[in-house]
DNA sequence: CAATACCTACCTAACGTTCGTTCGGTATTA
DNA sequence: TAATACCGAACGAACGTTAGGTAGGTATTG
């Protein structure tokens, strides 16, 4: 790996977890061992270094949804495929998931565009796809949406759910989340399960 | 109302913003025109001025559900009731979400109990024994948990949702997504809404 | 072939600014 | 007179950023 990914790769960890202004380029290159001044030989400022890291970052998980939407699956098998993905990513790569996350809080409206161009529109727009099939609402984009915003505020909201009433450590298993997610999408909260 | 409170709300205002390092000690002076010391006679640092603040715009909402758990409504009204609540709570007062999913970000075990206990706890138990009288599921904790978390990030997305392909602007109407979400908590996301 | 120029990738040291915080003083009020 | 609520000025530390220099590789040229 070159210095630059190098560089990349903890600025996206070190983003994740402190923030834009709670990370300093002195912090990042004592993490990669080097001088500040030699993280400003690869990047022009802090700004421009973050906006690097938030498409690298975005840029490993583009192919991770590749597998999901194969032509001779049927939409549900579909669906159960996109969400327990999703889950498996937004659990793995917690980074990630962060930096989503602060984007969402930060960013204007311009990286707004950008994250959805760039990250969501294609897997959402197969969502719809398979949504459409299995729906008779005329509101895909809303439950596309949902199917999103499922998933990932349950994986956000771990840390907090574990300090709730009949918490259970299953919980948090990434097929207990999938199928359950699954579980009330096809069926609402009714259901058996 | 007070100096001190007068403080406090323009801190939850400026702390939802731009998060803990990103405001500093002069903006908020500035904003409250105040010298900085001045700030300091009210709270002992920075630290301390934050979780005030925290404390002080989750107190707000406390008693916003009251009205919700009434004994004598069938369980699904209260269901339908404190999607609706919940989602003008999130939608009116952006402070409050903003330092929510901060604080989901940032905060360590310790700020996660006290968030779970103060903020949480009850509404999350009274969701729960809605819940059970509804579904078969022996999975309460996490339906409920996946209610909350379907509100927040349905919300929490907008400014991403309004570049994502089928967008409508009725889609940000307090209504709608109230109507759409208990919907999808109910017949799950095959019904014809 | 050897001397030259040039580029990349780093370094140390420092610039000016902003940060959280404190100190000493001053009105106002009870 | 003693407490409360403020102010301006300053402290040291940390910040983003830049200047100037060096070591090593590579290409150019006499």
């Amino acid at each position: 790996m070159s210095s630059k990914e190098y560089i990349l790769q903890t600025a996206v960890t070190l983003f994740s977890k402190q923030g834009f202004s709670g990370m300093s380029m002195r912090d990042l290159a004592k993490s990669v061992n080097m001088s500040t001044s030699a993280v400003y030989h690869h990047f022009p400022n802090k700004q421009a270094l973050y906006l690097d890291a938030v498409h690298f970052a975005f840029a490993k998980q583009a192919s991770a949804f590749d597998e999901v939407w194969q032509a001779e699956l049927a939409a549900d098998e579909k669906l159960s495929r996109f969400v327990s993905c999703l889950v498996r990513v937004l659990s793995t790569d917690v980074d990630f998931r962060r930096l989503m996350q602060r984007e969402l809080l930060d960013a204007d409206d311009g990286r707004m565009q950008l994250l959805a161009k760039e990250v969501f529109q294609e897997q959402f727009c197969h969502l719809m796809a398979v949504i459409e099939q299995l729906s008779e609402s005329r509101q895909v984009h809303f439950s596309a949406l949902s199917v999103i915003a499922l998933v990932c505020d349950i994986i956000q909201m771990q840390p907090l759910s574990r300090h709730l009433p009949g918490w259970q450590a299953e919980h948090e298993q990434l097929d207990f989340i999938a199928e359950h997610v699954l579980n009330l999408l096809m069926n609402g909260i009714k259901s058996k399960g």
